[in-house]
DNA sequence: TCATCTGTAATTAAAATTATTACAGTACAA
DNA sequence: TTGTACTGTAATAATTTTAATTACAGATGA
């Protein structure tokens, strides 16, 4: 898997923790020591959620596109989320077995049950309940 | 992430489904559709937590180290598991910023709650369970 | 109209995953 | 005791995924 959700916790919390403030993608980029590409990129794919909004242009950047109190981290994980939890293997069952052919049915179904406890989970914390934690 | 799991569930499934026989290597990757190589090296790993044991030789192969009603789902998981459920970014966040100081810490907590609501659903399936599903 | 930012795509580089090949070691059986 | 058919394991190659880089059009404010 990849660390979209900890490249997308990371983004929220700084722009959390400066309320108001229009931060920009290089800003980001450098605290969280990646591309600022990437987090375009990034926010881009958040802000379809809703979650951060955006201004283009001169003096332009990013904040919060809801309060932290409205942000679940359930929210966060399914709008980043491209993958079920268990992982997926790529192969192809063989369907002239009998466990080969059924296989994939159940196994998706166990991803599926899975994903749903995570959500559950992280449906009990908020961004605000998030960036408490830390201590400026 | 990989495909691990499934493929671990795979070849349990397989031998669970065939008690007392000896699978080869080559049965069950044909089955999975993968080589036999990887299903020898995956079984490597499986038979160090006791979930399946071997036979070397001639008419050598594999069979379940362990009853199906005695193997959670979750013992499984831990087996093939690397990663964290949340993924891993592998930045280096900035030590100068205040959120880069300390989200990895924040981050790494919250990965484990998350690991452990995995582990906790899973507990509440075994082997068993799983292959009573199945239909031949 | 210039400077500074976002938005996005294209390309390259790096890392992780899976496939393949090879072969030593083990056990059974003729 | 020799051949056969497996496992066990490592080394290497191929493929796929992820992240980095580069580039540039478009927006906005000074």
């Amino acid at each position: 898997m990849n660390g979209q959700f900890q490249i997308a916790m990371h983004i929220l919390t700084l722009l959390d923790a400066q309320p108001g403030e229009l931060l920009s993608s290089e800003y980001i980029a450098s605290s969280i020591n990646i591309n600022p590409a990437l987090v375009r990129k990034e926010i881009s794919n958040l802000r379809k959620y809703g979650l951060i909004a955006s201004k283009e242009g001169k003096a332009g950047g990013y904040t919060m596109g809801l309060s932290p109190e409205k942000i679940l981290l359930s929210d966060v994980y399914k709008a980043v989320k491209v993958q079920p939890a268990l992982g997926q293997a790529k192969n192809k069952p063989n369907p002239a077995c009998p466990v080969g052919k059924q296989i994939s049915a159940h196994l998706d179904f166990l991803a599926d049950e899975v994903d749903t406890s995570i959500i559950n989970k992280l449906k009990t914390i908020t961004l605000a309940n998030f960036s408490a934690k830390f201590e400026y």
